[in-house]
DNA sequence: AACGTTTCGGAGAGCGCTCTCCAAGGGAGT
DNA sequence: ACTCCCTTGGAGAGCGCTCTCCGAAACGTT
């Protein structure tokens, strides 16, 4: 039960080659369709009804769970249902209901054009993934669609709310990708349902969910120093990022409760090789350090390739601990201890604020911080 | 510019422990809606005829742009258009069209039960990241929606065969995650628009996209023959999936064609673990091996962990070739060298198949296959 | 027994859009 | 000059559903 190899069950090899595809075998047999489905025209409430004995109303309450319906009636309204195999048509359901039982999933990108490939390597980290796993796992037992949409430019962001107002979803969870986004005030403005996933860069009067990134640093600072750690340095993210900034003074505060009230770091971009880089600079000025903070896993696996090649044992000369618990800490070699947040409870708590907040629109914006936790591995 | 940081930009530390959400602060300011949208009923196609001057049917006919109208009219049409904000709702236009604009990635786990993690570790592959950016870049330009369905127990599969008929989506992108999955057949018998990712286990009448497997694998196997080689094993999948199949079957023959008629091999079953395992095994039957093909990444990089133990340098005295290039190839020690399949590519094809069966619902299903490439790293 | 109250089910009016049908107008053909 | 055809735009009928309004029936009250 390790780890199971989901994508391999489908794959081969890789392509920069855009267009190598060729069409290959076509197996038809017959036509591709059965006829008798694309003409019968499919059961409506009107069928359920004739076939009930009652009015199209009465299905209706049935179906929608109302009460004031006779018990017996219920019974035969669901036979009825069944006989057909009605179900409810979804667009005529929302023009009325003004609901669409959908929410959008936007990521939002602000820095990036339309195409950019940008977005592919975000979709490839894992990131994306527990999100989207988190959120279904809230939506699924409501009965909720997620849509995908991505907004890059600048323009394409008036188009989203616009469609979002019109029936597009019923609200949205935000991934922005950039601080400072314009998307949560957009959403704000318009008075539009949404919850940011990790706070805004500035305030925006609108619901997050966040994790605790000035705690999680302090975790990993009292295990540094529960390792017996006595010189200990940062490798930062950038200054503009909120999770960042958090991450870097909750470690600082942490440390000086530790009494080491000076931490020597330098800044990274959150890249493998700001990390890697980072580590020399950090031991060239600082070599005696016995334990690093880095504040993402990625830089902290570079680092951690920079310690391998300057000759430095982890964790016995120098004690490494990361953040965010993505892949890259399994991948590191050793595997990286780091500061995990629960990002599928934050997004399926994103789902449910979400939920609750179409439910009843005038509720007051809300946050929600979790807890993130450290996750021992080998490299301290 | 190196693999930037995405999942950083929000994140922090893990938890186990499942309810540790606590509300914290909530910035409020004045009533969270604007009044003006709460009330303000949304500009419907009748205000901008009224504004325009026309008919309903003109401004309809002009939004989707319908020959027969006078340039003139084409104007004044848009320009009230963009006075009076309009946009057009979806859910009254596909009443009507019988369309929904959104199409439906099915992730389709027969084995596990709703609310199996299995579906987490899934959704934390990079491989599903992959498929939906690939989906994205050819549905967006032609405005369609991705919604994500998930399907587990078999009971879901008939309620989201109804729900699909029923307007949920035009069409659905099918991902199954193990072998003989009965999706693809129930979506073949009830008529509906689909494509299957990766050839079904047994043959059904339906489109799907796939990659040549045993050319790739005939890839790693030319490979390392080219890299000097001349004890060559493999580490399978398993049996039971098409892809493994192809893979054992492709590498065998090309090796054949290299006049090494037989090939050592072990099975192991797509997970870190086994390829530790199979590893192990292989090396212990056959201690001369000089290169291993490893039908995926993750049980390559469990072979790569188990030859660092026996002291096996890679790859001065033994290659290793995995398939998948996933993020498990970058973050094995060394890089692995690795089959890529064009997921991004398939994933797009695919979306382009549905749409023109969604047009054409008639068409004949086909099956287009992809070309694998390899991507040299370190481990050979 | 007459009235008030409550429960239940039907009728029917839309929700906002598309699209067929039709009328009006303009150009060409004879 | 008259007829015919083609282009253009309007009128209006739904698409399938929800939900308000209303009447009928069933119950309880004095």
């Amino acid at each position: 039960m390790a780890g199971a190899p989901v994508s391999a069950t489908l794959l081969a090899l890789a392509t920069p080659a855009a267009e190598s595809a060729l069409p290959c075998r076509s197996d038809t047999r017959g036509p591709t369709r059965d006829v008798t489905t694309d003409n019968a025209r499919l059961p409506t409430l009107e069928d359920v009804a004739r076939l009930a004995g009652v009015s199209r109303a009465t299905v209706s309450r049935v179906i929608n769970g109302i009460r004031n319906v006779n018990p017996e009636l219920h019974e035969v309204v669901w036979s009825a249902v069944n006989a057909t195999g009605y179900v409810a048509n979804r667009a005529a359901r929302s023009l009325v209901t003004r609901r669409t039982g959908t929410i959008a999933l936007v990521v939002s990108d602000s820095e990036s054009h339309d195409d950019d490939p940008f977005m592919s390597r975000f979709f490839s980290d894992p990131f994306f993934g527990r999100v989207v796993g988190g959120l279904m796992s809230a939506l699924r037992p409501a009965g909720i669609q997620l849509a995908l949409q991505l907004v890059g430019a600048d323009q394409a962001r008036g188009q989203l709310v616009g469609d979002l107002r019109q029936g597009q979803a019923d609200g949205s969870v935000v991934l922005s990708l950039h601080p400072g986004d314009t998307l949560p005030q957009l959403l704000a403005d318009a008075g539009l349902a949404g919850v940011v996933i990790g706070r805004p860069a500035r305030p925006v009067p609108i619901s997050h969910v966040d994790v605790a990134n000035d705690r999680g640093a302090a975790l990993a600072a009292d295990h540094l120093v529960a390792r017996g750690r006595r010189r200990i340095g940062m490798i930062t993210g950038p200054i503009d990022v909120p999770a960042s900034v958090d991450r870097s003074s909750g470690f600082r505060a942490a440390m000086a409760r530790h009494g080491q009230l000076f931490v020597p770091s330098v800044t990274g971009n959150f890249t493998y090789d700001s990390g890697d880089r980072g580590m020399r600079e950090l031991l060239a000025e600082y070599p005696d350090l016995d334990g690093v903070f880095v504040a993402n896993d990625l830089m902290a696996q570079g680092g951690l390739g920079a310690l391998h090649e300057l000759g430095r044992r982890v964790p016995d000369e120098i004690a490494v601990v990361g953040f965010d618990d993505s892949s890259a800490a399994l991948a590191a070699r050793p595997q990286l201890t780091t500061v995990r947040q629960p990002l599928e409870d934050m997004a399926a708590e994103a789902a449910r604020m979400l939920m609750a907040l179409i439910d009843e629109p005038r509720r007051e914006t809300t946050a929600v911080v979790f807890e993130p936790t450290l996750v021992v591995r080998s490299s301290s």
